[in-house]
DNA sequence: GCTTCTCCCATTGACGCCCATATGGTCCCA
DNA sequence: TGGGACCATATGGGCGTCAATGGGAGAAGC
């Protein structure tokens, strides 16, 4: 199974360090990816991670749209402009910055979310949050599985 | 047989694990099924468990819209971030987390519901409360063999 | 110099795989 | 038809392995 999937809360420890859960290891290192690309989520409060294939897919999808549409400036100016590149140590484990506390909330704990191609960094109860109001949202709208 | 019927009720062991009913498992190897996709259902307050075509079903659906939409986006953060894959140790038991307890409200014993292409998990009491709602729901409306 | 970031090792707790037991049902045969 | 052997399922527990976490020491940068 080679997408990011379920979700996974851990601790930062006291040097700023947090495990990567190892379900989410073994599909990056299955793909063969050894350093990580993290930008900004558009509509969450999330970071978003991945390889950097994962510029291909934004830059595909920029390119589908109108070059001087809003959407498109946002894209390029949080996918190109706004990201870093980080690297797991030798535990799996990565280093949770100001960069990633400042835009989600995190502080003490970061919530792992697969969400296929990628995974995200989410402050905890944000993530309980919005997972609730998809939900919400889904009932009213009466869409099924299936 | 192959489809999921009937349901049953079985007990969580000091490991938390249970087993899934023998006549559910065999459903499971008739379809080849190895590993089982599981999500927090978006009616009942149950999980949602089928094969990994379940999931090829959600992505499909996703893919159908555009990707940076808000519901695509909601969509994938239940289906990818609130599933997850799980699999059946050799005597065919699954482990109940807290994944499964949050939100079934499941503790010690767990009600396994067919439901045709997927069965679920649910606390037994509840489970008895929706059939019965169900039950009545349809006699206001008038009873009707289908 | 001191701070910050790596890499390395230790601990602990969870999970997987294995084997053992009980309980209930079915089939066979006298 | 009744008894008993056999079987399958559900359940309980031991034990090894691995992941998550904590801390120390060396290397690099300010």
């Amino acid at each position: 199974m080679n997408r990011f999937l379920s979700h996974a809360t851990n601790r930062i420890d006291a040097k700023g360090r947090v495990s990567v859960p190892s379900a989410f290891r073994a599909v990056l290192s299955d793909g063969g990816v050894r350093e990580l690309y993290c930008f900004q989520d558009f509509v969450f409060p999330a970071i978003s991670v991945g390889g950097p294939e994962l510029l291909d897919r934004f830059e595909k999808q920029m390119a589908a749209e109108d070059p001087f549409s809003d959407a498109a400036n946002q894209m390029s100016l949080l996918v190109h402009g706004g990201g870093v590149f980080v690297k797991l140590d030798p535990e799996g484990r990565l280093m949770v910055t100001d960069f990633i506390r400042d835009f989600t909330g995190i502080s003490t704990d970061v919530t792992f979310v697969g969400r296929g191609d990628h995974f995200q960094l989410w402050e905890p109860q944000a993530f309980a949050r919005a997972q609730a109001e998809a939900r919400e949202g889904r009932k009213q709208r009466g869409l099924r599985p299936e």
